[in-house]
DNA sequence: TTGTATGCGTTATCAT
DNA sequence: ATGATAACGCATACAA
């Protein structure tokens, strides 16, 4: 079932088919109706690997991640998939995991089925040392790189953030200026988001005429139990807090979880602030303040200057978006 | 840069070239890498379009859901394209919604962009109504559809289940024996899944010689708030339970917010059990008893089972997996 | 072991 | 408005 088939037997040639197909204007009104009615009598379906084959192109979108269970990047993907699919293009997903060998190698992998772009979902695409980005300003050469809250320079490299250096200055400003005065910053690791984020922290401590406390300053693993473990250990090492900023809900609900059983009182002796509105901040008691990094926004975003940059316009290389502070029951302010 | 430049360069035919490419063992050893050298340096990839056409195949699945951010189905995701990658294929990501009418849409797309079979990931592509379901059995006539806990009849159907009858009547059984008399049952709806959930909720009142109370059974919001109000609205109109089975996690969250604000102590005088084992289970405090479905397990069986599919093996219509119940904190049995 | 020739199902160019 | 025909780049059956 071809479109000689559908040729054959509205008795015209394939050239007319395939007119009537893509909607060219040139194609009588009788001549069209006759060939619709035969294609809908034979039940026939255009072949997307020839029609790839011509146009060099699937319409199809690789979306990358770290990890597509991750609750953000889930969230970012469901928002790419719809907004693609909104645009006429397929998303192929590729979870690569956080390492840079693997990212690349399932770049490689991405750019070989030809899609016609890349979006890199989540800050984890950007690496603290440039050397490790050297594969995506590679790539770039060949297609349009998307990032979606990540930021790198590079011909062809587009990027979508969100403010979260600001962010994180007002709101740990806002710890700072309702009297905290020991504001533990847990962080999970150096990407671009990660960076900014600490950035944030440094510029707010300044800012109030604070000293920089390395001791305050902590990676933290991106899991419950692990969070809970280090706040035991730094306690029992004597470090005094009375305010925690986590750069991940998780954490923050962790640090919850902690004060919780530690009997330490939320918000009077202990405020924590959370990161991305994720539904997990909803589910402690008391219900975590988070910085809500605006996903939605984000991937709407991204896609619409994608289709731009598809559509030979030019777009600016960098768009940034506010983030909000969503303040619930982990703090008094 | 195609197969016929490489061919040029390194003084061989075209289809030597692509015996190189393909591996094929009949190609003499010097020839061979005179080849691959050749393609090195010209830096030369197979255009996969044209091999699709050839092929009649990509090696592409499509993946669809109804929602790729609820956690339950991000981590099918997660597992079903990190298995199908192992197996050299690719997925193509589909979010359908929860509305028969897109649902139908949605699959038809896939179907004309030829992938070579669909994973269906959620038990919300069975509907109660066979009619609702006619498009899938019309679907599999084309290629095989695999049901990620969901279960229909059909040619190339197969389906990968959890044995969520036995996992509610054996949670919902202890809940009894340990002395609680009234559990309130809350499901989102009437899915495949979920009609089994209930049907072993039924079970277990049965084999404790309880009568069904329809009063206890209640259908209920998929959030945290619509969950708290119904709590709320069936305590004010006198409804005792001492009790609740949730049929997703989140409602049970719903509940722990809805007894810790009202002051009704957990688990002395209510238990609550989830379902699926995602993060928001660990959120709670008191952490929550939930039923572990085994995603993972789903969805590696279904990937398997594909593969011996589409390689022309026989394999079995339907895989059952053992649930396993989660004991936390929400309850004391 | 290697090469020749053909088919895969479109789209697009150029006639008419 | 319509038709004939040449790409598109590969895999493969058949020949040598």
């Amino acid at each position: 079932m071809n479109i000689y088939d559908v040729s054959e037997r509205a008795n015209v040639s394939i050239a007319t088919v395939s007119r009537v197909i893509n909607g060219n204007p040139n194609v009588s009104e009788k001549t069209r109706n006759r060939v619709l009615a035969v294609m809908d009598e034979l039940g026939y379906t255009p072949n997307v690997f020839a029609r790839s084959l011509g146009l060099n192109t699937m319409r199809t979108i690789g979306i990358m991640c770290a990890d597509s269970s991750d609750p953000w990047l889930a969230g970012a993907i469901y928002y790419l998939e719809q907004e693609l699919r909104r645009s006429g293009y397929d998303s192929l997903l590729c979870c690569s995991g956080y390492l840079p060998e693997t990212k690349k190698k399932y770049l490689e992998l991405l750019l070989s089925k030809r899609v016609d772009a890349v979006i890199l979902a989540g800050s984890h695409y950007v690496e603290a040392r440039q050397k490790d980005n050297a594969y995506l300003i590679e790539a770039s050469k060949e297609l349009p790189i998307m990032l979606v809250n990540g930021c790198l320079d590079g011909k062809q490299i587009y990027s979508t953030v969100c403010d979260d250096r600001t962010a994180v200055y007002e709101s740990v400003t806002r710890l700072i200026r309702s009297g905290r005065t020991s504001v533990l910053y847990l962080y999970a690791g150096s990407s671009y988001s990660n960076l900014q984020k600490l950035a944030g922290y440094h510029d707010a401590c300044a800012a109030a005429g604070l000293n920089i406390r390395d001791d305050l300053v902590r990676i933290c693993p991106k899991d419950l139990d692990g969070t809970e473990e280090l706040l035991r250990s730094l306690a029992s090492a004597g470090l005094k807090f009375d305010a925690v900023f986590a750069a991940e809900d998780v954490m923050a609900v962790g640090a919850v979880k902690y004060a919780n059983k530690t009997g330490i009182k939320i918000p009077d002796e202990m405020n924590i602030i959370g990161y991305n509105n994720s539904i997990l901040s909803r589910c402690t008691d008391p219900e975590l303040t988070t910085v809500d990094n605006k996903v939605e926004s984000l991937c709407t975003t991204t896609v619409t200057t994608l289709m731009k940059v598809l559509g030979g316009g030019n777009v600016p290389v960098k768009t940034t978006i506010s983030a909000e502070l969503i303040k619930r029951g982990t703090t008094d302010f």
